[in-house]
DNA sequence: CCTCTTTGCTACAATTATTGTAGCAGTACG
DNA sequence: CGTACTGCTACAATAATTGTAGCAAAGAGG
């Protein structure tokens, strides 16, 4: 008994069954994929201002995030240097603005 | 030139100066912190149920995670068994709500 | 009481991911 | 040439995650 609430069968992952927000969670939940976006929120950073401005980050994580972030079309390398958001990724970090008074009222 | 566009000095770090956004940033910045939350939007359920719907991660980062959001007080454990959203934890979803139609449109 | 089932949860080794330090090639300036 | 940046990478040490197996407790029948 107890039908284990499981009867849906979910079967959701990665980018499979047209459900585009598992890719989104799973690249937006890696370490400072996050942190990258809300820093590159204003103005766009250099590679080593963005490692400063994430408390000293290993270059070699903030590089992969970077790369995996410019794959999706969130962040871009600028032609004079130093990376910033995208279209795409500014209208990504307006979703997240939220978050900021919520953090706020949290604050524990 | 190119004055490292770092003449801010941020300094900001987990919960320090006042940036209650980093530590929030940090805890949802782990593995199946955001997808925890994402299957729970709804309904509670158990942590079988909430394994299967998490792609069959191991309990042992599950455990982990949900002790965290636990802590956070975003999930609770509720008598008869089964995770659930607290109060906040509702509200924290809700930011993320927006994200499900932007993923549709990110889709690449 | 015994058995079966499900609950939340844990142990443990193998595998990945992340960290920290150092350094590379390329570009621009003097 | 030398200096000072840029984006980016190598590499070993460390921490996090995975996968498999299983535990004690609680409830339902028999």
């Amino acid at each position: 008994m107890a039908k284990q609430a499981g009867s849906r069968d979910h079967r959701v992952r990665g980018s499979r069954t047209g459900r585009a927000i598992m890719a989104l969670l799973d690249l937006l939940g890696r370490r400072w994929s996050l942190r990258i976006l809300w820093e590159l929120r204003e103005s766009p950073l250099t590679s080593r201002a963005l490692r400063t401005a994430c408390d000293e980050a290993s270059p070699t994580v903030l590089q992969a995030r970077l790369t995996e972030l410019r794959e999706a079309g969130f962040v871009e390398l600028g032609d004079g240097g130093g990376y910033g958001l995208t279209a795409l990724g500014r209208e990504l970090c307006e979703t997240f603005m939220p978050l900021h008074r919520f953090a706020e009222r949290w604050k524990e």
